[in-house]
This record gives C-alpha cells, structure tokens and sequence, in this order.
RNA sequence: CGGGAUGUGGCGCAGUUGGCUAGCACACCACGUUAGGGAUGUGAGGGUCGUCUGUUCGAGUCAGAUCAUCCCGACCA
C-alpha cells in the first residue's frame, strides 16, 4: 500500500500540500488562492484561537469588532502605510446585481456603481483609528486594548495553503497609550505572549526578535517578531507586533488631553498572528505518516480503537473504554472512541496517525483476556502494552512527556540547524542547505537588500532572548564594523 | 506582471500520425468473506473531454481565441 504523504526528501513543499490535505485539514476552494478549512482543521484552530484569547484577556485586553469594508479615503491619511498594502487589495466598486438584458446569467449593474469604493481589510489599523479617533478624548480614556477575531484578504500573487492565502483568518490587536514607553512595553509584552504560545502550547522554539527595518511593518517604528524553523531549515515568521509610534495618531489625529490640559497624540501598538501559525505546525512537526500535533493543542488527544470479531467482544472493548474515556475527561483530556464498524483497524490507526492524534488505545480480545491495552504515541510512533489498571495516569503523564518530546525535538533540530557564520564564501553555501546563520551586520539597509539580492536570505530577526550574541566584529558581507549578530534566513 | 506547464467521471492519469460504443487505477454503491497496521471477491453506477470558433465525411486528438489552475520570479502574515 503506498503511503498517503510523499516524502519529505523528495520536495517538501508537495509534501506540505499533500499533508495539509490528506490529513483533512483544508482544500483549496473555487476560488483563486483561498482555501476551505474542513472540521478537523478548523477545530485546530479553534484550539489556538480559545488558548491565546485566555491568554490575551490576562493582559487585560478585550475583544471587539470593526467592519470589513474600509472607505478608500481612508487609506489615502497613511502614506506609508499605503504603500505596504495598496497593490494588493480587493475593491468593491458596486453594490447590485442584475440579469443580464443580452442573455443568460447575472451582470454587475452600472447603475450600482458606488461613489467611493470600499477596499476589503487587507488589515484593520486606518478603519480602527478613525474609530479611534471618537473613543479617545482624555488621559481617562486610555489606554484602549482591543483585539478583533477576523478575516482580511490580501490579493497575493502566489498563494500557499496556510502559509499564504488571498483570504485568511487572524487577530489583530490595536491599542492606544498615552506613553511612547507604555506602548512599547505592550509591544514587548505581546510578542512575549506569543513566544509563550508557540512554545509552550504549538511546541515551537521561535526565535524572538526585532525586525531589520528593510523588514518592518508598513508604518511601524519597531516591529518585534517569533520566527520559527521549519524542517527543511527555512524560517517562518509565525507572528509580528508593532510599536507603531504615533504615525497612526497623527493621520487620524487622534489626540487626548492629558493631565495638565495638553493636547497629546497617542501612541500605538498592533499585533497579529494568524492561520500561518497551522503552517507552521504542520512545517515543524509533521512526518512522512502526517501530523504531529501536540497535546496541548490537539483537537483529540486520545483516540481508542476497538478490534473486535464479535457482537460480545465489542461490547466488552467499548465497555471498557467507556471507563477509559471517563476517567481521562476527568483529568481534562479530549477523547474519541472510533467505533466506526465498517473500517478495518489497520485503516483507523493510519488514519489517525495522519490527523496528528498524540495518542492511541487499542484493545481487542487478547488484552480482555490478559487486562491490558495497547497504547502508541504519534510523536515516536512508540507502541506498549501496558495493564488496563491506572491507565489514565499512565495517559496523563504521557501526554505530558509527549508535549515535551515534541518541543525538544523541535530545540534540537533548530538548534543543530543554527550556526555562526563569519565568511561570505561559506555563507552562501550554507545558506542554501537550510541553515540560520548568525552573522555580523553592519546596520544598513543597502547590505540588507544585496545580501537579499545574491542569496535570496532575509535577516529574519535581531534576536533578543535566544542566540543573542552581543560581541564587536565585522559585517559578513561589507566588512563593516558591527556590534552584535543577527540570524540570516531564507524565509518562507 | 515576466518565464514555463496543464485543463479528460469524486481524486490521479492514459488516450500514437484525427477514425468506430472515450479507457485505466483508486474512490463511491450492493452483496459475500474478513478484522492486532491502510483487507478481499463478484457485480453495478457515474464523464462528452475547461469554454467558444474554425478546419474536416469525421475532432479528446489539428488551428485560433478565451477562461482557469499550477510551478519558477517580483510582492507578502
């Protein structure tokens, strides 16, 4: 039988979309360059977007709504804003349709035309800060933390399921301080949250940093970032938040009297992540069997199988894992029973292998007899025996061990994957077979953009809590001095 | 938008220099036997070949146009 995921060695990225598919994630929609997420990745998710609003609300910010349709004058307030988006957005021109009076179908009607077009978010900052701009009048009104749970679409050229869609689901924080150093500090803060999911929740060892200013936010004066590795060496940056200054404030002039009765422009923040962060658990872990999921996030994180000849056997079996699946709800595990009747068990373990269920049960008429199930583990593809006594607390501390087993082997791969690099002869070889190379740079753009150029790498991030390297040397390619060094990536 | 490629049942493909009722594997449906790693036998159903126009006695096959998709760039979370 042939496996269902091509191999990684032979292309990643087919194996990639092969995944993302036959582990019923998504499809690709009718039309151009969105996706149809299906129930089970939807419920992935789902799973991240309940971790990381618990999260978020801990931090004291609060969920809201803005529209989908932003005035196209709106855009016109923030230059630069403008020019990190403007090629690539969907605009809505009219508001009617009609049948066609020449024949078959349906026609846009010309009398619908609108008389300023509504441009679909590509992101929410200039329709939020016209809101904004109502909200905020004193020093008490500040600051403001609201983040919304949306869509935005952005008119890609090149689309990639997950990694990069014309539609896509995200949050979008923006907020509102009456300090340049609170603002900034939400920034920090934010990005904090984010690492701390991604590792500790996604099983991502991401790379927290600042971004190079080549590299920036349209509008942004500091943009922090989590970068994480892919399997095969690239980078993929998993989720961005901004100190955006007060460039917002001042094109939508939203200004607050402070306690000595002065007017003041706020300052802001925004921050993001996205279905990007399903690529990248895909990307990271998954194996040439399918996903990996870590518990922490995992949908399903048992999965039982019965195996069953008789109507008497498979009533024992369900019976017993009845019992199984209560005591492990008691300790807060998700369970599935597969009792589907007309699939073999071979096919449900390969099929849950596929879907990244971190643990499996299986029993059938030999552990009745002897009191045991067998249990196999998605991340080593482990299988044991163990007495069907305690088995919950077997589980429980499994599924712990297996959240970790995943993390460390994700450190372990990044970590073998990074290294120093003070030669550019090496560095463009090196930088081709997957690696993050720290290097010295010597702060210019012009470097930046050449080193870009000949090698397609990006410096994916000024790291600040791992593989910080603060030491005087000489840029990697001009020679020039610099003073710490930054990680080089060819990104996704 | 530049370079390359592809459109044939649900998915993946074959179909030669135009020729007869468009084929294969998988999936689907029915019945039987099976069930500890993606079972198997028999039978059944489903496509008008992306779209339009042309050439021809005859077009999935040739020509032109058009639409769509994919890959490689530029752009980007």
């Amino acid at each position: 039988m042939a496996k269902e995921v091509t191999s990684r060695s032979e292309n990643y990225s087919q194996w990639y979309s092969d995944l993302v598919v036959k582990a019923d994630l998504a499809e690709q929609s009718a039309v151009r360059g969105c996706m149809v997420i299906k129930p089970y990745g939807y419920a992935i998710w789902e799973k991240m977007q309940s971790i990381l609003d618990g999260m978020f609300k801990k931090t004291g910010v609060q969920n809201a709504y803005f529209p989908l349709f932003i005035p196209k004058s709106f855009f016109s307030r923030e230059a630069e804003h403008v020019a990190g988006f403007a090629k690539e957005c969907a605009v809505v021109t009219h508001h009617r349709l009609m049948n066609d009076p020449e024949g078959k179908g349906v026609i846009v009607d010309p009398e619908a035309k609108l008389e300023e077009e509504l441009i679909v978010r590509p992101t929410s900052e200039t329709i939020i800060w016209s809101v904004y701009k109502n909200w905020i009048t004193s020093w008490r009104d500040l600051p403001i933390l609201c983040n919304q749970w949306c869509n935005v679409v952005r008119w890609e050229m090149r689309t990639r399921p997950f990694l990069r869609t014309a539609e896509f689901l995200w949050q979008e924080g923006h907020t509102a301080h009456a300090t340049a150093e609170e603002a900034e500090a939400k920034a920090n803060e934010m990005v904090r949250v984010y690492a701390d999911f991604a590792r500790n929740v996604l099983a991502l060892p991401v790379i927290v940093g600042h971004k190079s200013p080549n590299e920036r936010f349209a509008g942004a004066l500091d943009t922090l970032t989590i970068e994480a590795m892919m399997q095969d060496g690239k980078a993929l940056q998993a989720g961005t938040s901004h100190f955006l200054g007060q460039n917002f404030a001042k094109s939508f002039d939203v200004q607050y009297t402070d306690k000595e009765g002065q007017q003041q422009y706020v300052w802001a923040t925004s921050w993001g992540v996205s279905t990007r962060l399903m690529g990248a658990l895909i990307m990271a872990h998954g194996d040439d069997n399918g996903l990996v999921l870590p518990p922490a996030l995992a949908p399903i994180q048992v999965v039982m199988v019965p195996i069953f000849r008789t109507d008497e056997e498979h009533a024992a079996v369900i019976a017993k894992f009845e019992q199984i699946k209560k005591d492990l709800e008691a300790l807060g595990h998700s369970v599935k029973i597969d009792d589907r009747d007309t699939l073999r068990p071979g096919f449900k373990f390969a099929e849950w292998e596929l879907k990244g269920v971190p643990v499996r049960l299986a029993m059938g008429a030999r552990d009745l007899q002897a009191g045991t199930v067998e249990i196999a583990r998605r991340d080593t593809l482990e299988k044991e025996t163990v007495n069907i006594e305690g088995v919950e607390t077997y589980i429980d501390n499994l599924l712990v061990d297996i959240q970790k087993g995943i993390y460390d082997k994700a450190v372990k791969f990044r970590d073998d994957h990074v290294e120093k690099c003070d030669s550019w002869e090496e560095f463009k070889e090196k930088i081709q077979t997957g690696k993050f190379l720290l290097c010295h740079w010597d702060g210019t753009a012009e470097t930046e953009q050449k080193i870009k150029d000949e090698t397609k790498a990006t410096i994916r991030c000024i790291p600040v809590d791992s593989y910080v390297c603060e030491e005087e040397g000489k840029d990697i390619y001009s020679g020039k001095p610099s003073h710490r060094r930054v990680v080089f990536a060819i990104a996704y």
